[in-house]
DNA sequence: CTGAAAGCGCTTACAG
DNA sequence: CTGAAAGCGCTTACAG
């Protein structure tokens, strides 16, 4: 493997002169840049990252931390991100944490050992960030929560107007005539009452302030039931919720893969989707169009999030760009598992 | 943030002793641990990767490389290869790749970059494997393919008996009655009709070999259709193949995503599943239990394949244990997908 | 515009 | 068992 050593000494010149090639740098004669980046690919040459990082103490990669292998949808905006990264000619690693732990303090991790000169959040507790964020420096973008308010110059964040939307998911199953809605999935709050400030607490937050609008009571004992983001945690909690509450004429999962296993509970406990029932999701993954039946949800636009905060995070490291926060539209996507209740 | 001069200082030893309890050398005194640790842990001091891996050029990682973010089956691999990397107190970061790259190409630039101490590809071509792979001397696993025969003696492999999983679903299509079966994926080989090697020349393989096991011929022409490993394509595929060929009884998808877009396409052209037509798919994704209908298919054990995987290549790593390639059991899951075929 | 040199934080023969 | 010192491959003031 060639060093830098070895290109000076093929080019005849000294290992600074050929450091600032690599680097791009102004000051260099157009006679020196030609010659040496010659030897540089005759060489198939590679500076040695870890030289590089050692010495700038950062190194070129770009941080991407995910909580929560298992959201589907997470994983689509983590591919979109990655492409979105190789488009630009950066490169990222990818860091997976469990749905339990704390993003935050991974990323100190990170920023230790990595050096990362920007972090990419997906998914994350706002909460979490609330301190503990001071403790990094470094630019970065937390993606599908929003992270305004917080106050800090170095974080960007791109998310779905998660309180909105469930507002407008609940809407629709209320116009189409609904009356008993019931709420699946996600973690209202701690035993104080108080809301946390995930996704899916604000998602619940929209849809019981909907039905409140609406003139329509929602009892948390009754017509609700937390579970986690998964298949099978949305079929158990959606087979006890209408085993508790009969009259419910309509569904509203915290996230896509709650609202399949909750269609499939459904199925198995004899009824039919939309005909007795109603459920609508949230996220719009790719598998909702293929389901049957088609399932109808807030679709988020992974690809927009991916871009736009991919985007942001450049330009903070490059430019010094201030730090952003936007919310990017979602669209009621009309499938086949909402109709209008039975008489 | 504390280097290894601080420590020396604080514990009055010099960098060199410190250097050894962090890389726990036996020639250290007892209480020159202690006392190093001790400050170690006052600091909360974290030795600087780079540095480290400069000297050592090895990086105390493993590096996973993946093939085709789309996969939700080589997704739930992933998953578990984490988890049981983290099990061993190893860490692991993640390079994703095209499904059109090529894994080895790209394995060679990590290596140069990241010098991990192990890599684990997980999906890959043998193909690719066959010359490029000598570049690399870095103990390694190839998951989901058979790298026996191969001869590398760095490369372990854990993989499905494709060719024999595809047999055994093709058969059970067979003893229901079924005499007109289609395959739905993949792409069969070349032009020069040579197939090449990858997991799905092997399951078609598997499932013509086993319609020519029980007299019934099969018509690439008519009775199979190519396809991407996608929902979105295996809906397209399957609707060209049942125009094309309308006596179809039984298709045998050569992945759930495919299955589940062709049980979806079957139903938009006003078929039922399995009344009209069966279907059976390949992975055990676990969506495949709350479809509607559950799919019939092959169940691959991810689990295990990602277990043995990592304990596999720790074992190369740290005692030199030699290479190994083991098949690991897959089961047939009987869902609702499949019935006989109408008189 | 270019080169010589210091130094990033560590590991590891070498000598004792 | 321990310390002093070389050196991993690079970047960047500094001097010219």
């Amino acid at each position: 493997m060639a060093t830098i050593q070895d290109i000076a000494r093929m080019s005849g010149y000294s290992i600074g002169t050929v450091s600032r090639v690599i680097n791009n740098r102004a000051d260099v004669s157009e006679r020196a840049r030609k010659r040496i980046e010659e030897v540089i690919r005759e060489q198939d040459y590679q500076p040695n990252s870890n030289a590089r990082m050692l010495r700038q103490s950062v190194s070129s990669e770009i941080s991407i931390i995910i909580r929560g292998t298992s959201s589907v949808f997470l994983q689509s905006v983590l591919e979109k991100t990655q492409i979105r990264v190789g488009e630009h000619g950066e490169s990222a690693s990818v860091q997976f944490i469990g749905e339990t732990e704390d993003e935050v303090a991974m990323a100190v991790q990170v920023v230790q050992h990595l050096k990362p000169k920007g972090l990419i959040f997906l998914g994350g507790s706002v909460h979490n960030f609330q301190e503990e964020f001071s403790k990094i420096d470094v630019p970065s973008v937390l993606v599908s929560a929003n992270a305004d308010g917080l106050g800090y110059d170095n974080l960007s964040s791109f998310s779905t107007d998660d309180e909105g939307a469930a507002a407008y998911a609940v809407g629709r199953l209320v116009a189409q005539g609904h009356r008993r809605i019931g709420i699946l999935g996600g973690y209202p709050g701690d035993s104080s009452g108080t809301m946390t400030d995930d996704c899916g607490a604000l998602r619940i937050r929209g849809a019981v302030g909907e039905l409140g609008k609406n003139g329509i009571s929602f009892d948390f004992d009754n017509d609700y039931e937390g579970c986690a983001f998964s298949a099978e945690d949305g079929y158990k909690a959606a087979e006890r919720l209408l085993l508790r509450t009969p009259d419910l004429t309509g569904i509203f999962a915290l996230s896509d893969v709650m609202a399949i296993g909750a269609i499939r509970a459904f199925r198995d406990m004899g009824l039919h989707v939309p005909e007795d029932i109603s459920v609508v999701g949230f996220d719009g993954i790719l598998y909702a169009e293929y389901s049957n039946p088609r399932l109808t949800t807030i679709r988020q636009d992974a690809a927009t999030l991916a871009r736009k905060s991919v985007d942001s995070l450049l330009l903070m490291i490059s430019y010094g760009s201030p730090a952003m926060h936007e919310q990017i539209p979602y669209r009621y996507v009309n499938g086949e598992s909402v109709a209008r209740p039975r008489e």
